[in-house]
DNA sequence: AAATAAATGAGAATAATTCTCATTTTTCTC
DNA sequence: GAGAAAAATGAGAATTATTCTCATTTATTT
């Protein structure tokens, strides 16, 4: 039998939180994010609410930048340019996921595939003014 | 003026290491692999000299898999599936990457590319066998 | 050969993430 | 609705991949 949540529950604050920021945040930075409305989660909490999201394919890590994982609420298949000097993460709704190859790739190896990551590194907009003006 | 190298550098031998595997082994495995020959490299120079390479553009990160960095000798554009189950990264020689978009995505952003990563994510041949079987 | 510069080893330090456990909150049963 | 059971959480400790420090070794230059 399903039950309604009573209350306003952390689980859902968390996952709202991702779902509408698209800054692909980090655990840490989520938890900032949430801190005016929701001071009283704890970074615990973060962590272990992303990874069962995760878990659950709510939603997506884009791997980690400069060290730190990165969170995308948005389980589309989209492709992302990752700022390598600032670690700004940006969609790039222009260009499409080749999910056509998932086949080509199970027939030519017999794995299974479950996701196809496109992405794209370099130089942001912003970081490239500012190389030129230091 | 150019100078030779009249020893066998440890250096030469972590490069030549990486280059020769198809594993995309991290630091620590990359280290393991190295003991038979050369046991006295400590992890640690694996590590800084894997950064030295990075940053020269002599090898290629993949980011981490299962938290752990894993590097690639191989520094032509190709493509990779990660297996979620073994962690194991292997080529796809069958697929291009799309190198064409990289113009596409600076015209559309503004952004200068660097690197465009295309990988593929599930559960590989021997993973797929062991699931059935267990 | 002496002096300088670069590379290395060993282990300490760092920091992102995970874990533990006591407490709180939610759900289930009656 | 009350009490029991299950799930979620907070706080901080523990873990661990990676980086850093510094004394020593190795290579290069003079």
């Amino acid at each position: 039998m399903e039950s309604k949540c009573k209350q306003f529950r952390k689980r859902n604050a968390i996952l709202s939180c991702l779902r509408s920021t698209c800054v692909h945040p980090s655990a840490e930075t989520l938890h900032e994010m949430l801190q005016p409305e929701h001071p009283d989660i704890s970074l615990a909490t973060v962590y272990r609410n992303l990874a069962l999201f995760k878990a659950q394919g709510l939603i997506q890590s884009l791997g980690t930048v400069g060290g730190i994982e990165r969170f995308d609420g948005n389980t589309q298949p989209h492709v992302h340019f990752i700022c390598t000097s600032c670690h700004a993460v940006t969609d790039l709704p222009q260009i499409a996921v080749p999910q056509q190859l998932r086949s080509t790739v199970e027939q030519a190896t017999g794995c299974i595939v479950g996701e196809c990551q496109l992405s794209f590194t370099g130089t942001c907009q912003n970081c490239c003014r500012n190389e030129k003006t230091a």
